[in-house]
DNA sequence: TTGCTCCTCACGTCACGTGAGGTGGC
DNA sequence: TTGCTCCTCACGTCACGTGAGGTGGC
C-alpha cells in the first residue's frame, strides 16, 4: 500500500493531479487508512503507469479513461486518430512559425531559427552533390515511397500548395 | 461605424469572442448607439486585425495587448521568442508521434503516417542516386548552412540525442 | 405582432495549481 | 509541543461557447 505521496515521488507528478483523478474517478486508491489518507495498491500503480504512458502520447483524460475502463474500444483505432490529429497540429505550428518569419522580415533569422526555406534546403542538396536530374528523381521516390511525408515535408518548407500539387503531380508521372 | 454582426462576418469570428474581448479590454468599441449597441469604428478595425494577425501566430491575447498597447516593448522579440517556443512544442509533439508508432508496433502505419523514420529517409536518398560520400558531405552542408535546422531534422526522423550528437559531431570537423 | 439583431449576466470547459483551514502519527 | 504528511473545500486559469431572459428598430 502506497500513500499519495510515495506515488509523487515515484511518477514525477503533483499531488493535486492525484486528487484530481480521484475525483474525476480515472484513479481512485482502492482503500483508505483509518486518518482517511489514500492508500493505492500495487494495481493502483499498473494503473497509474498506464495512464502516464497514454498521457505522454497526448490522449485527453476523457480518451484515456474509456481505453482504459472499456476493453471492447481498442486502443489502435485512438491511437491512430491521435497520430492524425498530431499531423495537423505540427502543420499548423509550422505554419505559424512561417507567418511569424516574413513578420520579421525573413532574412535576419533564417539561420539561427530551425524553419528551413526552399532556397536553403536546394542550395545544401546542390552542395552535397545532386544535381537537377537526381533532385529529380529524388521527389519521385519520396513520393513513390512515402507519399503523406513528401507533401508534409513540402509544406514544411514554406511553399504553397499550388506549386506543391504541381511538384507530387510530374513525380507521380515518371 | 459597424455593429458586432458586421465585424463577425468581416473577420470570421463569432459574437462572443469580440464580447469577450471587449470585457478583458483588448479591442472595446469606441461608442455605443442609442439602444446601447457596440459600434466599432475603422480604427477598432484596424487594431482588430491586428490582434488578428498575431493570433494567427498563435500569440496569447495578453501578450497581444502588451504589443498593441505598449510601443515601448517592441514585437520583434516577443516574435522571436514565440519562434522559439514553437520549436519546443513542435518537437514534443513529434516526440508523441514516435511514441505512439511504438505502441502500434511500427511496420503496419508507417507508410500511411507521415512519420518517417531513418531507414526510410536513406533509402529514398540511395534511390535517387545518392551515395554514402555524397550523404555524409549533405550532413556537412547542412551542418555548416543550418545547425540548429540539421539537429531539428534528426530529432524528426527519431533518431537518439546520442547519435545525433556524433553526427554532427563529425559534420563540424570536416 | 413578427423577426431580427443586439444586450447583460452566469455557468461550463480542461487539467490541474494554489491557498485556507484543519486533522493524525512520530 | 513541533514537523510532517495528509485531508476537504473553494476559487483561479485561458479563450471563449452556450444558454437564459430581455430590449429596440423595421
Amino acid at each position: 500500500m502506497y500513500t499519495i505521496g510515495q506515488l509523487v515521488k515515484q511518477f514525477e507528478l503533483s499531488r493535486s493531479t492525484l486528487l484530481y483523478y480521484d475525483k474525476i474517478g480515472l484513479l481512485q486508491p482502492s482503500a483508505r487508512s483509518a486518518a482517511n489518507y489514500r492508500l493505492y495498491t500495487k494495481d493502483d500503480l499498473q494503473r497509474m503507469s498506464q495512464i502516464f504512458l497514454y498521457k505522454e502520447a497526448g490522449l485527453s483524460l476523457e480518451v484515456i479513461a474509456q481505453i482504459l475502463d472499456e476493453q471492447s474500444n481498442q486502443p489502435t483505432a485512438i491511437l491512430e486518430q491521435r497520430l492524425n490529429q498530431l499531423n495537423t497540429e505540427i502543420s499548423q505550428l509550422r505554419q505559424q512559425q512561417q507567418l511569424i518569419i516574413e513578420l520579421l522580415g525573413k532574412e535576419s533569422l533564417l539561420r539561427t531559427s530551425r524553419v528551413m526555406d526552399k532556397a536553403q534546403w536546394v542550395a545544401i542538396l546542390k552542395a552535397s552533390g545532386m544535381d537537377e536530374q537526381a533532385m529529380k528523381q529524388w521527389h519521385i521516390e519520396f513520393e513513390r515511397g512515402l507519399p503523406e511525408a513528401h507533401q508534409d515535408f513540402l509544406e514544411s518548407l514554406g511553399i504553397g500548395q499550388d506549386e506543391i500539387g504541381k511538384i507530387r503531380g510530374w513525380a507521380r508521372l515518371e
